[in-house]
DNA sequence: TTTGATTGTTACCTTTTGGTTACATACTTT
DNA sequence: AAAGTATGTAACCAAAAGGTAACAATCAAA
């Protein structure tokens, strides 16, 4: 027997994490842990207190925003700025499962570590806003619809695409599929900076 | 003691609704149905044979997708069209909060029932889809796009307003939010057909 | 009215989940 | 080396969930 706080703690988070990528926030329990971990029960509440907790320490480690990075200088006008923003969007949901079971847990859930999660999403999401409003001359309100358009949509679409392949004949489960979606979303600016 | 087979099927599945107008199809369940319609729960094997059977009945008597009649013929154009069209949608979601639970089932669930829901929305989808692009002429991968742009960010954007107030500084749980909204999604039309 | 099928009730079983108690083993400090 | 503390293990408990067998009451047909 070895006796190692820091390994087990590890072992424990890392099992969270396995548990999340493959059947989301809500399968996180203390014996579906313990199983994936090999790590006794008695630890996980010994080491986090609960299961609450150790989800707040799992997320609190992981920088879920660390991708979002919009106070770049836009070069070629609000039109690409805003079509570059939301290609970036996609993509941070594309390469990341975790982020998407996320969004699928806050649908069904309350807690104060959703509530965080909320919080710093929304302060992000005013940036955006507040960004393409300064640029466009456009009223808050409006970019902030149109925005959150795009955001949900994509939001929707990529939860979704974790149990289904097909919604209104796009692949979204395919490159084919999102590329359409950011036709779309390129076409649209278009034609509003037109 | 009364014997009424016809009623009892009735309680259960109005107990069935009741849960899920609550907390969800997630929270279906033999002991749940049980404690709500007051049924024992052997009645709802032998009736219904099991949950997933239960929730196809309840699902099957309920037609969720009556309100979507979108076969009337547009009076002022395309533009007035498509915006109507997805008016209605937003209206559809607001009006049912079993709609809401059921979008929210089907991300984290794979079954028959949920199978069958898809191929019908996804027919009603691409009705829409196709009666958008023949009039306005445009590629129907690109009205597909826009449409689930629309469509994908309203079901989100419902779903979440169930725990959630905000989102992009938009009132979700209030009338003045989804107005925003459609306003949004008019300046969008207004700019595409301009 | 008796027989048989249908409907309802009771009581039980198993599995899963969350959570704790008591004990054993290793490390550390004096 | 002894004592105390931190770490790990085993065993157990209660609650909740899904599920079934066996019996009781009612209804309908003969």
């Amino acid at each position: 027997m070895v006796k190692n706080r820091e390994l087990t703690e590890q072992k424990i988070l890392a099992a969270v994490e396995q548990i999340i990528e493959k059947d989301g926030f809500e399968a996180v329990g203390v014996n579906a842990v313990t199983a994936v971990s090999g790590v006794n029960k008695v630890l996980i509440y010994r080491y986090f207190g609960s299961i609450d907790n150790l989800l707040a320490k799992y997320i609190e480690q992981k920088d879920f925003w660390l991708v979002n990075d919009f106070t770049f200088i836009p070069e070629n006008g609000v039109k690409e700025f805003a079509k570059e923003i939301f290609h970036q969007y996609i993509n941070m949901l594309k390469s990341s499962p975790i982020l998407r079971k996320l969004y699928r847990w806050e649908l069904s859930s309350n807690n104060p570590v959703i509530e965080n999660i909320r919080k710093k999403r929304e302060e992000i999401g005013l940036q955006i806003i507040e960004a393409v409003s300064e640029m466009s001359g456009q009223d808050k309100k409006l970019v902030a619809a149109i925005s959150s358009l795009i955001t949900g949509s994509v939001s929707y679409l990529y939860m979704l695409s974790e149990n289904c392949d097909v919604y209104n004949s796009l692949l979204i489960n395919e490159d084919s599929g999102w590329n359409t979606l950011k036709e779309g979303i390129d076409f649209m600016f278009n034609k509003i900076f037109a």
